[in-house]
DNA sequence: GGGAGTTAGGATGATCGCCGAACAAAGGTG
DNA sequence: CACCTTTGTTCGGCGATCATCCTAACTCCC
């Protein structure tokens, strides 16, 4: 009872019916309840094409917010969507993910009910959030699993944390699945099969398969960064050497400029370095794309994408990097599979890890299986009926 | 109406009620509809477990056949199966695919003729072909797309073929889609994300995604021949150099230990000499292993399966391929994505292909659409009712 | 060997979701 | 102003499913 959320992508109810195939009277009675119980909205007629007006339908989207987390190595991006996916507000704050869950949630904590308060929404009005952070996550209870880089949070409950504070749901996910999510369901709402390249301190690659997240058996699917390239020999920090993020990261890139002699800490002095047009670091980010684009040619092969997108902080200088990618990719992939292959930079932006968690948080909470016990449970602020 | 399919692993009315929470009431009302259609059969009373003994339902495996067709590029396999899964009987004959379609498809048509014969069934029992082809296909369709070793086959229309002359409908997929499919089925029916390897004169990969096969955004997902290894420079007959399989497919094994003055043609002989205990053929294969465990230990990073399935001629010898593949993957994979990953030889055997193909058919003729449209057409032979 | 207990399967009336047809509303068009 | 088109609503009916009750068939234990 329920694939009329296609609302979202507005409709009228003559609309619905015909895209579902549904009776007319069928689609009234069901949109009827979700006015009843506050989930639609009727906005006023819209322009008649010769018979009588149809009146065009919403989310009611004042009354359902929805929340998505960024969480970095070091920043924390908290996002505050409407259920139709607009963006309300968003903050960024530096934030150590190593102070560890405690400390971080409660910041995450802070800053949602700020935005909330600012954009006038009251806490009630909150149906989901999605939290993506930097590690590998068990997906379905929301904890990280020996996540490297965020010491204290093993296992660490986050769901139970937001459904203490808030009493919805909270999705958890890596935060490259989140970023391939927002730039599918966003740039390439067409795309079935999709990857996410995401280019920064690391490497890592969000996989989006027949529409939806590929996660693999154990949720660590797309941990690209410590694929061998060649038969090179850069030391990684995983203990191998030769791995791609050794090669192409951010973090690996800076070091050698350092060692030439160029002040570069992070990607994002790389970044900087080659937009003021320094040869060592241009030369160095081209390697680099054409290093990725060795291991993502293989990648191409064996899943077959429509559409790879690179995004990440070196996605910055897409110019240098892409040109790489492609030339490796275009040189070693099967004709058949780059044919229609598509290779852009990300469209996203720095939103996209918020704004893709956001995104899960709204496809749960728009679920039929949600929908359907919001509508039993007697709505939410019904104005009428219970 | 019919998850109840099940009845495929037996199952009793009641049993079938508990698993699908389905009332007993509609679980009988569906099952004498079943019934009455001729798709199941009530077979002999069961052990009472201290009341009533259920009476056992089964599919009418009788009247229900599926044709699995394994076009190799020298060899043709076809196997009857019936609804239920079980292996009739099945022919291999050498036949070049080079030859056409028309030669060859009329080759199958002549050979399936005999084996229902054989088998004493009727051709009107026939209700689905699975073929599977050595190149790539266009599974909604079934057209080979510029395959490279089928001359002649691009865009032939297959499935019309087998419209024509059995009225039914044909599905056609990759050869190693389809092997994929009969080892996760049958080998590891619980497993959600497998990849099965074939080593043979290629090297290919199927792949099983949520329990489904993956084919990628044009159907060519799996292509994994091509993918390059370290820097080596071996040349391939794509063009390219330092493909996995110009260095380990039995086709370059051969080639190399005939370079040493050993007599091998093809991946058959490099087994004969592993088997036989020769050296050089010995070192060989498990250098090979280590070829295809550099690739895989990328693709286990990628996709995150649980079981990867090594089969294919030189799985025959897969104490040294394994050997080698299982050093690779452990050494280079994230210890995340192997925690519980099993790397096996391939239990199926040489009917793999073929019974694949069976079982996409099977899993056609047995989905809720085509049993619905059965029901309503008045099913096939049914001794009572219309 | 004959009840008591247990499990399987069948029959019946009620309910729920959906559909189709008729109808009302609201606007165009000549 | 009559007539057409399009939208949305009302209402009776149909089919699938469910809960309930009932019968069948068997085990177990006294």
């Amino acid at each position: 009872m329920l694939a009329l959320i296609s609302a979202g992508s507005a409709a009228t109810r003559a609309e619905i019916a015909r895209l579902t195939g549904l009776a007319r009277s069928t689609v009234s009675q069901r949109v009827d309840a979700l006015i009843a119980h506050g989930f639609v909205d009727e906005t006023a007629d819209a322009g008649s094409t010769g018979g009588r007006p149809p009146r065009r339908l919403s989310l009611r989207t004042r009354e359902h917010a929805v929340a998505g987390v960024d969480l970095g190595a070091s920043h924390c991006r908290v996002a505050l969507l409407d259920i139709g996916g607009s963006l309300l507000a968003v903050r960024e704050d530096p934030l150590k993910i190593a102070d560890g869950p405690r400390a971080v949630l409660a910041h995450v904590d802070r800053t949602l009910r700020t935005l909330l308060a600012e954009t006038g929404r009251g806490q009630h009005t909150l149906r989901a959030i999605g939290v993506g952070v930097p590690g590998p996550v068990e997906f379905s209870t929301g904890r990280p699993v020996d996540p490297p880089i965020m010491p204290g949070w093993h296992q660490f409950p986050i769901p139970e944390y937001f459904a203490e504070h808030y009493g919805v749901r909270a999705l958890v996910d890596n935060d490259v699945n989140v970023m391939a999510l927002a730039e599918q369901r966003q740039a390439f709402p067409g795309t079935r099969y999709l990857l996410y390249l995401k280019v920064g301190t690391g490497i890592g690659c969000g996989i989006i398969a027949d529409g939806r997240l590929h996660r693999g058996a154990q949720g660590s699917a797309g941990d690209i960064g410590h694929i061998r390239v060649g038969e090179r020999e850069e030391l990684c920090r995983c203990g191998n050497s030769g791995c791609l993020e050794a090669i192409a990261g951010g973090a690996a890139l800076a070091e050698r400029l350092t060692e030439l002699g160029l002040e570069a800490r992070s990607g994002l002095d790389v970044v900087r370095l080659v937009q003021e047009g320094n040869r060592d670091a241009v030369r160095m980010v081209r390697e680099a794309g054409r290093a990725v684009g060795e291991v993502l040619s293989g990648l191409v092969n064996f899943f077959n994408p429509e559409t790879v997108v690179v995004g990440g902080a070196l996605a910055a200088v897409h110019d240098q990097l892409l040109a790489g990618v492609r030339e490796a990719v275009y040189r070693r992939s099967h004709p058949l599979a780059t044919h229609v292959l598509r290779i852009e930079p990300s469209r996203t932006g720095e939103n996209a890890a918020a704004v893709g968690a956001a995104i899960l948080g709204i496809e749960h909470a728009l679920s039929p299986a949600q929908v359907d016990r919001a509508l039993l449970q007697g709505g939410l602020k019904s104005p009428a009926i219970g």
